[in-house]
Formats: structure tokens, sequence, C-alpha cells
DNA sequence: GCAGATTGTTAGCCTTGTCTAACTTTATGC
DNA sequence: GCATAAAGTTAGACAAGGCTAACAATCTGC
């Protein structure tokens, strides 16, 4: 999501003009940065309704690798960011914008792994990386590495 | 810096036993995650040592797009961390350890810059994406990245 | 249909990373 | 050599993201 237009839709800021370029790339990474966490959850979210049936908090919790109490504060987070709905004690659904967010990364996600693959590293790592890259890749390099997934 | 030792070195987890691999890929983006900045602040003050001479907060402040007091309080915890000494109202120096760290970030830098040029990228949009990607990429990946890089 | 296990929540704490406001120190120009 | 500008620091606020401890609700198996 680095890079395109939804991370500045949930967190759009004033964008100080700082009139040096390497700023300008900071600024972006930490952009980038402050969404990350809200994309693992909602690309999460959507995988365990798909698997599962439904969400629920105990299981995103395992998967994170984080406690519970942690959980519920980022869902809450989630929720006032319009990403997610809940009830308390009951399961996490998406909202529309929760679901777009998750199908673009989960497609970016896809892409990197593939791409991370075809360069010929083992699944594992790959999988590992293309977690921690995938938030960080522009349009324009995502597209690169698509064609480069794809050649014959 | 990421899946290598020194996040490690720096920030030393229990590493709680989830037994989950999707919870330690998280456990390894969000050590990767805690490091960045550090890396980031390391590599700029090498650079501005060797550019300008010295590192002055208010240049780093600039380069980063953030306030002086912002550059001032992560210095201070940089210099706890025994990457940099300072002393009050002077410019700022690398310890072993943080030249160490900006020799390696410099270097991963460097690759994955160039992979993301030899695949095809623009040069702006190449140096964005590496100062965010540079931080999630294994060793094994950055060995593919450079040897894509050097292909002939 | 209730006891105990599981799940979820609340409260409260900590660190990081950002900011503004106000102050102090150092550097600079006459 | 002093006034002012520039640089640096301190104090204090705030949000995010993590934790533990303690409590509440729900589910499950007799």
């Amino acid at each position: 999501m680095t890079n395109n237009d939804h991370q500045d839709a949930v967190a759009h800021e004033p964008e100080p003009r700082t009139a040096d370029s390497r700023a300008e790339a900071f600024h972006g990474v930490r952009a980038a940065r402050r969404n990350e966490l809200a994309e693992d959850y909602v690309e999460l979210i959507a995988e365990l309704i798909h698997t599962q049936g439904e969400a629920r908090p105990v299981d995103i919790a395992t998967k994170m690798g984080v406690t519970a109490p942690t959980v519920a504060k980022t869902l809450d987070r989630l929720a006032r960011d319009g990403l997610i709905t809940r009830a308390k004690y009951r399961s996490v659904f998406l909202t529309e914008e929760g679901r777009a967010l998750a199908k673009e990364c989960r497609h970016r996600h896809e892409i990197v792994l593939r791409f991370l693959l075809s360069l010929g590293l083992d699944s594992e790592t790959a999988e590992r990386d293309a977690e921690g890259i995938e938030h960080h890749v522009s349009e324009r390099t995502l597209a690169l590495f698509a064609a480069f997934a794809n050649r014959s």
C-alpha cells in the first residue's frame, strides 16, 4: 500500500513541504509504516473469514503472535477507522472499505511473493520477506515485479 | 538489517514460541520495524560525516523531515543503545558499533537500489522504494538481488 | 443446567516516535 | 564585544502498539 492512494486516505497529512527529496522519501516510508499493521490485520481477517468462516479475536491473536488485549485495542482502532465492524464478544466483519483494502493487500502480497519465488528464493524465506516488503513497494515497482514473475 | 543478527542484538526478545509460522513472520517484521529508524539515522549520520565533515542535529532534522526535538530524543536513544556518542550542543559521532551498522546498512541499501535500477525502475522511484525495502530483505534475498543486478 | 474452560474485555503500564512551546547556548555580523 | 540569529535542549502532550493482571461473558460437557 506504499506510495499509493489508500494510505493517504487513511492517514492524510498536511505533507509539510520540506523541499528535501530525502525528507520526502522518509515521510513516505513513515506513512507506509503507519498503515502496515492495519493492512496486516485486514488481510488476515479476510483470510480467516474465507478459511474459517469467521474471524475471531483469538485466532487473530495467534496468527499475529500478539496477546488478546493487543488485538482488542487494534480492532477498536480499525473499527474507528471504518475498516471493520464488531460487537462485544462477537467475531469481526470487514466493511466495504476493509474488503477493498484486503483485496488490494492480497493482490500485492501475491505479486511480491511470486516475484521472490521466481527469483529462486525458497518458499519459507519468500513468505517472510514478502510480509515485510509488500508494504513498501510502489505501483511502478509492483508492475515490474509482476512482469518479471510472468516472463517466459 | 532484517532477519540477521544485529536486530536481535539491539532488541533481544525471549521469542515466545507461538508455534505458528505466521506469527513468527510477524514477530520478525515487528523486530525489523523497531530497528528501521535507528538504521536510517545511523546511515544518515555516516553520510553527513562523510560529506559535510560532521553530523549536526539540524541537518539530520532536515534530511529526515522531522523537527529538532524529535531528533534530539532519537539521538538520546541511539546514544543509550551505544550506536552514537554526543555532547550537549555538539555534533554527533558514531561508535564502533554505529559505524559497523552504518556500513552494513549502506551495503544493503546499495544492493537493493542497484537491483531495482537493473529491473528498469526510474531512479527516483528506486530510491524511494529502496528506503522502505532495505530493512525487510533477508540475507538470502539480498544475495539473489546482488546476483541479479550483476548478471551479464 | 451448571461448572469449568475458553474467549473477550477493561484497566493500567511502558516505550517509541511525533509534535509545539518555551528556554538556553552558540555562532555571526557589524 | 554585543545584539541578534541560528541551533540545540527541555518540558509536556498525544497516539500507536505492545504487555500483564483481573474481571466478564460465552461455550461445552456432562
